[in-house]
RNA sequence: GGCCCGGUAGCUCAGUUGGUCAGAGCAGCGGACUCAUAAUCCGUCAGACGCAGGUUCGAGUCCUGCCCGGGCUACCA
């Protein structure tokens, strides 16, 4: 089956930082667990590049938008090979092929009569040249950069009737319980959506940086629309020659970060409809990575996480399990270099690298590296029932984070099993031959069934224990617990994460 | 103000439809073992499950009120 997820496009007005980083991860770490399922993946990421800030940012620098976006874009563009993201398709909506679809989709919306004409009112900053929103006006209208006098201003916008949307919404949400996760934010959207909606603008005319309205050349597209899009329009030229529209639309997943609920889970599936195109099946919303002090993050509080510190220290595979461990999918939370530290320390290498080299270094140590066929501890793989399954529903329910508890579990399962089983005792006895392969048989078969789920979430080590293993199918189905020792004769490893 | 989440061992949190639900991990303390990256394993400590009522044979688990923390309450992207 078709498996379409994306992340929300970074705008580009700033440079790369541990939560694009974030997002883009449990993104991957859905696709990459998707692609075990033998499920058809188009897993899509990319940039934001039009707007008021960029063109600001931009002349202010000096150089023209598109300048300002090209290097931009091309920093978030090298941060997920570092990551090991394993996007299909880097969309800019920058992108000829973009405008056109855009363009296409946006008309169709205005044929179908759902703009109009109108007037936006609002407080001006004539400095600016920029109209301020509500909450962020001082005390006596005052402009929160300038601090001078707002004026009252009106601009002809085209405008997009949302509020004819409120009744199909209401029905969305009645029908699709799961339209927007976690629950919190479903309910959130849905009090948005029952409170009464009101027409917003479609477009801007006093600037240019943007896709220009087709029937109305004079104005571009209010850069959220633009944005939005995104998800449908790659679809159409990410492989040239090839429309994947409909092997993909519409998408599964939509991952997001919870500043951007609205425009996702309101504007996003009203557009939809106005254009008559079927809405996404899941919008996750993701909570955001606060200090270690459980502050939100800022330079002047010194309690930044920096990625590429922790990239340097430990690797790509340690940052993705932190993240995806620390931190439960969908809530905020707390993160720091301390605490990377002890999970790396504890976890990765004490709990899982070492069990990998203390089975590894007993099955050469007693069986000349060879993996006993015989069959394996049915009390070990009874520990093993029904993981894959679980992991499989939780990650369906995109429970990153809890698949990945599942799974650690057996990994502590598996240290207590060699404690239980004290093979070195049994290697003593000649007369107890037959336990000792039985115990290392099982052991191997635990840590190459782990391995699999694991490939998900640190595919690069993972992928080196298999080896080493000799195992090389990594589909979920190879995650259940083998009946018997897969007699291959296994290779030496360093380990996997090494303490410094 | 209204609405939505949450308030469980020192810390981070699990606790499905009410009846071993009082748990896990980390930290602390004690012990065992040696295959392993001095890793691992076992034991142990503590908690009136925010407060006060209520429903029930029985409630972290349902109802009401209150207290505390967080979020949303529209056009910054």
């Amino acid at each position: 089956m078709a498996f379409y997820i994306t992340t929300a496009i970074s705008y580009v007005n700033g440079a790369p930082h541990l939560g694009h980083a974030y997002e883009a991860i449990a993104t991957d770490v859905i696709a990459r667990h998707m692609r075990q399922r033998n499920e058809d993946v188009f897993f899509l990421t990319g940039t934001d590049e039009h707007g008021e800030p960029v063109a600001d940012a931009a002349k202010d620098q000096g150089v023209t938008p598109q300048v300002l976006a090209d290097e931009n874009a091309a920093r978030f563009r090298a941060l997920l090979p570092q990551l090991d993201v394993s996007n299909d398709f880097f969309i800019r909506t920058t992108d000829a092929e973009h405008h056109r679809r855009v363009q296409e989709v946006l008309r169709r919306v205005h044929d179908n009569g759902f703009t109009y004409k109108g007037l936006y009112e609002g407080w001006y900053c004539p400095k600016c040249a920029d109209f301020k929103v509500e909450n962020e006006i001082l005390d006596g209208n005052r402009c929160p950069i300038h601090e001078i006098a707002l004026t009252r201003e009106q601009e002809e916008n085209w405008f997009f009737r949302l509020s004819a949307f409120q009744g199909r919404l209401e029905q969305l949400y009645a029908e699709q319980p799961a339209f927007v996760m976690p629950l919190q934010r479903f309910n959130e959207a849905r009090a948005f959506v029952t409170s009464g909606l009101q027409d917003v603008s479609l477009s801007r005319a006093r600037m240019n940086w943007g896709v220009t309205v087709p029937w109305d050349p004079s104005h571009v597209f209010y850069v959220w629309f633009d944005a939005l899009l995104n998800y449908y329009t790659a679809l159409g030229y990410a492989r040239p020659g090839d429309d994947l529209t409909d092997r993909y639309w519409p998408a599964n997943f939509h991952v997001i970060g919870k500043d951007i609920l609205k425009f996702h889970t309101v504007f996003w599936p009203a557009m939809l409809m106005a254009a008559e195109l079927p809405t996404p099946a899941h919008v996750f919303v993701h909570g955001f990575l606060l200090g270690a002090d459980g502050r939100k993050m800022s330079k002047s509080l010194g309690n930044v996480l920096d990625p590429f510190e922790v990239l340097d220290e430990f690797g790509t595979d340690a940052l993705r399990f932190y993240l995806m461990r620390d931190v439960q999918f969908g809530s905020d939370g707390p993160v720091g270099m301390e605490q990377v530290t002890v999970r790396y320390e504890a976890e990765l290498a004490n709990e899982y690298g070492n069990l990998a080299s203390r089975t590894l270094a007993m099955l050469q140590r007693y069986r000349d590296g060879r993996v006993p066929e015989v069959d394996t501890d049915p009390a070990l793989a009874e520990s093993f029932a029904g993981l894959a399954d679980d992991v499989v529903d939780l990650i369906d329910a995109a429970e990153v984070t809890g698949a990945l508890e599942l799974i650690w579990q057996r990994v502590r399962r598996c240290n207590r099993y060699v404690e239980e089983r004290a093979p070195w005792q049994l290697a003593r006895d000649p007369e107890r031959a037959a336990e000792l392969d039985q115990v290392l048989a099982s052991l191997a078969e635990g840590i190459r069934a782990l391995s699999v789920l694991l490939c998900a979430y640190i595919p690069v080590s993972a992928r080196r224990l298999l080896d080493a293993l000799r195992a090389d199918d990594t589909r979920v189905e190879a995650a259940a617990f083998a009946a018997r020792g897969s007699g291959a004769t296994v290779s030496a490893l360093a380990p996997l994460f090494p303490k410094r």
